[in-house]
RNA sequence: GCAGACGUGGUGGAACUGGUAGACACGCCAGACUUAGGAUCUGGUGGCGUGAGCUGUGAGAGUUCGAGUCUCUCCGUCUGCACCA
């Protein structure tokens, strides 16, 4: 027998007579008992069992900060606790796991400063972050805990990348990459929130350097076309499909001549565009100020200096200050030409900077009668401006809508769809183009000048290029480094690692380098939830049995701003995996759901420099950790932002007090009534149901309403006290497996089972129905439940309300609806 | 500008396929009780009206026996994307 659940007694006799003196609720020492029991016991341990059907619940794992868990964070843990250990109760086998996304840039910062080396801060901060986890209760399986900068987690990162670079999904390329000059590092696209870093908020500016590149485009469709079988709330799908940005259109060429409509060899200006067939409303073509050909014919222009001065000028902005100004700006290129392959004109050349060098092939044919922004170019230019589709006045302003082709030759009186149809195939057929697809969607860019962060494990010979270190030669480890800032050029503090770099090319053997640039932080977390299901597997990164098992993720709970970063990015790498065999589903996460934030009580922010941080030990301390993790599911409709209030917190602090309060009542001879059990079967049914829903404030309302009909009598029979325990465990399980023990039950509360409703209890048998006369409330007549028609249209006849208000009055027609309601329409 | 979501008491928010608007909680008011505790308990609480009653879900119209819910127009808030050809 378990003297620690006894309070150190030897029975539960003994046991008895001390809590029959407590008063109150002592969540102290019963929390943290509990916890101590739970861990002792292994109580959330699980393994593969085929006997059972498996619940793989997911939340993102944090960045452990030196600031320590955010009140934010126990908002999504909570939740999909709830869901475990309410699946745990239903008799599932529930893989809820917790680890570290541990790689960073705060941790590096911080070594920057101090000197501490961020493996000696990162860990005190996971210890940190485990207490904190702990105190709040949540059933995590810690056997399974894992963090990425472990090289025995980092391996098999490393290891990945080495099968993208085998399968050419991986490549360095030099291209001009958003640069943070305050961070001073590369940052993928979706790293840049409106030109600015996300992490720091210094405007991104342009640089050109050799990176590792990953080819996520190449999965583009299928991220897209994926989606539609995944339970993804809409927003999460609509976001990311957004963000991939597929477009259907053709890709064009134009030659290029001199001034008098000589061909300049080999020079064919390529364009994307979503409507070839307003070709013939081509007067003028744009590139983007960084287009290869600037370069290569400015031996030709006639204003070479004009040209130059445009594109060292564009350079210099930043991207905010670029698309800040939408003013047109730009350069003609005096002295060559298009021509338009679909009507042979000559048409004048310019460079500006709306045309954008990232997207189709940086360069437009520009059609101002339908697109605003080739309107106001053409505008300020003097340009011609052909209207090529009827039905709009092009005056003032361009007309985008459609209409039949016009002034168009072969495509006359055609509509959109036939006549891109139609100008596709002419292209096709006359060898200067073809239907194309394009995606805003970038490759991801994958290196990152930083010391924190997994080694990429490549070299560099000067024979062979660069080769892919031995899978053998794995974990390449961070090496020692004397300091860890980055320089101005943008190299990585790696690069000071000193013999670590010397190394031998496995391909022939001679001189090689290793590479310096480490890895972005959201290469650990593209495939975490994989390791969770075998996470000390020295062999694999896991096994085929446990991946079978497990995968796919179940329910996956995250924010919101991961939809175009970690969620997009580990959707690709799990389809990587997926198409070399290596994982058995397309997809990861079955279920994808999304929390609202937690605000400071006006409306703002939690931020340190505003000080309205509220620190979530500090509630666990005052309160315990059941009255937080309620009254975070309470605060508000879980997929919406809420905001803190301490004097609501109060109240489900009462709440709980009154559930403990109310054991006192129970009695073992007293027998439910009834009434009594229709409560209790409503509540079963509406807390069932609100969870799977997601409705967590709901279902907690529904659990006060049943606290409040249960004190309210006199005695409590066992049963429906041992409802409400069983119903409230995955919400608050502290409380709850104390008074479950105290119920006299040698089993912990968390392996009980959850309770069944019986359809029939669940629902009243009187029902109470509304009475209308016009559609107006007049009054409520209680029936038995399906009560015949007639019989209700005559109580509701009788009542004194209508008698009076309907005499003399013809009454043309009475609308009965079962169990609702009774609309009487009088003349 | 484009896309999406939303707008309900003093406050956070309930209301399943159109069917008693305001569940649950906070706050407030009145009362009880007390070895004073973050007390607790009882009753009340959308607005107007002594009352029967009237009115009420951002504004306006419409569909319907009946609209917070459906349709249209407008106003406002939030989120994402933003010169993407």
């Amino acid at each position: 027998m378990n003297k620690d659940r006894y309070n150190g007694k030897e029975s539960f006799e003994e046991w008895k007579k001390e809590w029959q003196l407590e008063d109150r609720y002592n969540f102290r020492t019963i929390e943290s008992k509990w916890q101590k029991i739970w861990d002792e016991e292994k109580a959330y341990k699980v393994e593969i069992d085929k006997s059972k059907e498996k619940f793989y619940a997911l939340v993102e794992f944090p960045y452990p900060s030196g600031a320590g868990l955010h009140v934010g964070h126990p908002r999504s843990y909570t939740a999909l606790d709830v869901i475990a250990r309410k699946k745990r109760m239903q008799g599932f086998n529930v893989l809820y796991p917790m680890g570290f996304d541990a790689f960073g840039l705060p941790a590096e910062n911080y070594a920057i400063k101090t000197g501490v080396h961020p493996a000696v801060s990162t860990k005190a901060n996971i210890a940190n972050f485990t207490r904190q986890l702990k105190s709040l209760g949540f059933s995590f399986d810690w056997d399974r805990c894992i963090s990425t900068c472990d090289p025995e987690y980092y391996k098999w990162t490393q290891w990945m990348f080495i099968q993208l670079f085998k399968k050419g999904l991986a490549y360095k390329d030099k291209i001009a990459i958003n640069w943070c000059p305050s961070c001073k590092v590369g940052l993928a696209n979706e790293e840049v929130v409106n030109g600015c870093c996300e992490r720091c908020g210094a405007q991104v500016v342009r640089k050109n350097k050799e990176q590792w590149m990953v080819a996520i485009t190449k999965y583009a469709d299928r991220l897209i076309d994926d989606l539609d079988d995944l339970d993804f709330i809409e927003r999460v799908k609509s976001q990311q499909i957004n963000w991939i940005g597929r477009s259907e259109g053709a890709e064009l060429d134009f030659e290029l001549t001199d001034n008098d409509g000589k061909v300049l060899d080999g020079k064919k200006l390529k364009v994307f565009t979503t409507r070839p067939d307003t070709a013939f409303g081509v007067t003028y073509m744009v590139m983007a100020p960084e287009h290869q050909y600037v370069k290569e014919l400015m031996s030709r222009f006639e204003n070479p200096d004009e040209v130059q001065a445009y594109v060292e000028e564009t350079a210099k902005k930043s991207d905010l200050q670029r698309t800040a100004d939408d003013s047109k700006t730009g350069v003609e290129l005096k002295g060559i030409k298009a021509k338009n392959p679909f009507n042979n004109e000559l048409i004048p050349v310019f460079i500006s900077d709306y045309v954008l060098t990232g997207y189709g092939t940086g360069a437009i044919m520009a059609v101002p009668a339908h697109d605003q922004r080739d309107y106001d170019f053409a505008r300020k230019f003097n340009l011609p401006i052909i209207q090529v589709l009827e039905g709009g006045d092009i005056s003032e302003k361009a007309w985008e809508e459609d209409g039949a082709h016009m002034n168009s030759g072969f495509l006359n009186g055609m509509n959109k769809e036939d006549g891109i149809k139609a100008a596709i195939e002419y292209a096709r057929k006359s060898g200067f183009g073809n239907s194309k697809v394009n995606y805003k969607l970038r490759d991801w860019v994958f290196s990152r000048q930083r010391y924190w962060g997994e080694p990429i494990p490549m070299v560099y010979c000067e024979h062979c290029g660069w080769q892919p270190i031995p899978e053998s030669e794995l974990p390449l480890t961070l090496p020692e480094v004397p300091d860890y800032h980055p320089n101005d050029e943008g190299e990585s503090p790696l690069s000071k690692a000193g013999a670590w770099l010397e190394t031998t090319c496995p391909k022939c053997g001679g001189k090689a380098r290793r590479e310096t640039d480490t890895m972005p932080n959201w290469a650990g977390s593209s495939w975490y939830f994989l390791r969770y299901c075998d996470p000390h597997n020295d062999k694999e990164f896991a096994s085929k049995e446990a991946l079978e098992y497990w995968m796919p993720v179940d329910w996956y709970n995250g924010g919101m701003e991961h939809t175009t970063l970690h969620l997009l990015y580990s959707r690709f790498w799990h389809k990587f995996l997926y198409d070399c065999g290596y994982v058995p589903t397309k997809e990861p996460y079955r279920r994808r759901t999304s929390h609202g934030m937690i605000l400071a009580s006006n409306g703002e922010k939690m931020s340190k420099s505003r000080g309205n941080v509220i620190n979530p030990d500090d509630i666990v301390d005052s309160y315990g950790a059941d009255t937080f993790r309620l009254y975070e599911m309470f605060i508000g409709p879980f997929d919406q932002v809420a905001m803190w209030s301490e004097e609501s917190l109060m109240g489900v602090y009462r709440f709980v007090n009154k559930v403990y309060g109310l054991f006192k009542k129970v009695s073992e001879t007293e027998k439910a009534l009834e009434k009594d059990l229709r409560a209790m079967h409503k509540c079963i049914k509406e807390v069932t149901e609100r969870i799977d829903q997601m409705k967590f404030n709901t279902a907690v309302s529904s659990l006060m309403t049943y606290v409040n009909y249960l004190s309210d009598k006199e005695k409590i029979a066992a049963e429906l006290y041992e409802t409400l325990i069983r119903l409230l465990c995955p919400f608050t399980p502290h409380l709850c497996e104390e008074m479950w023990a105290r119920m006299g039950h040698e089993e912990l509360a968390v392996t009980a089972l959850w309770p069944q409703f019986d359809q029939n209890l669940a629902e009243d048998s009187v029902v109470t129905i509304a009475v209308q006369l016009c559609g107006k409330m007049r009054g409520t007549i209680e029936m038995p439940k399906d009560a015949a028609r007639e019989d209700v249209e005559k109580a509701a006849l009788s009542l004194e309300n209508i008698k009076r208000q309907t005499e003399g009055r013809e009454i043309k027609k009475v609308i009965v609806v079962p169990n609702k309601i009774v609309n009487i329409v009088a003349a």
